[in-house]
DNA sequence: GTATAATAGTTAGTACACTAACAATCAGCT
DNA sequence: AGCTGATTGTTAGTGTACTAACTATTATAC
């Protein structure tokens, strides 16, 4: 019994080390830093520059809830990566919009997350890397 | 590239889904609700009530820091699930002990731990599961 | 035997994530 | 046009998790 993994708890653990060690971003001559999270949303916000993107979508795409959004994306904003900019055919609806200074950071972001994602995917084939996707997916189905 | 995943995202967005739909534990008759971790640790304490368990131990197990579980234990005093003693051999170290309230829901938790555990594994052959634990495992390793 | 390093736990401050309750706006229906 | 319900976002309160800095004790080394 105590030899028997379950999933919830494994997935908490590797979650939890991925915080410590991977999560925050810093990019030199930056004076905030853009932690794990923030560093996702700009280089989500970069690369859909040519559609309107509202909380709403940050919502959907990241699985976090609405005030979870509403926080992280006030201090995004305190940091000076965002702006929330109301539109003109839904007053409801506030636009996310990237700074200069985020947009400037973009590349070396992604340098940085496809870096570390080389590093996690070490010793893993490509087959069972996409066996491994493919399970993840079929325990979140399960628990919605 | 907007195709291919990520792992820290996928885990990070599983373990949303987790926390949202698989953590509470209410258990009937319970005045205070033992939330997801709360129920793992009394799981554990209830397990190893023959030996010594240290606030050291429950940082180990569950990959969590220590200042994470000082806080959490010191909630978890707060609610009457444990007490904290000095032993005579050691003055840095507390032990960890359930108390009766929290012993008579350690059946009760553990079914519904397993509960969830089964609805987890839907869909989910026992080799798949295995190829997805080792993979979690060498990921583990890839991040230390 | 005393100085130094290691270990155990706490506290302050922050980030992320949740629920519940709220306000504002929009869409649909009659 | 006006009511009702759905959608979008905020706020308050809480739990979990982190780092950094701290205290207290124990172990080691000289």
């Amino acid at each position: 019994m105590s030899a028997q993994k379950y999933i919830g708890m494994e997935i908490g653990k590797t979650n939890n080390l991925l915080k410590r060690n991977f999560s925050s971003n810093k990019v030199k001559q930056q004076i905030e830093e853009a932690t794990g999270k923030n560093s996702w949303i700009i280089a989500f916000l970069a690369e859909h520059q040519d559609e309107d993107v509202f909380q709403k979508d940050i919502e959907r795409i990241f699985s976090i809830r609405r005030s979870t959004v509403s926080n992280m994306l006030k201090l995004m904003e305190k940091k000076g990566y965002i702006n929330r900019e109301p539109v003109e055919y839904d007053a409801r609806l506030k636009r996310l919009v990237l700074t200069k200074q985020a947009m400037d950071m973009y590349n070396l972001l992604m340098e940085q997350l496809n870096e570390k994602e080389l590093i996690l995917r070490k010793n893993i084939s490509d087959e069972e890397l996409e066996t491994f996707f493919s399970i993840l997916l079929k325990i979140q189905n399960n628990i919605k």
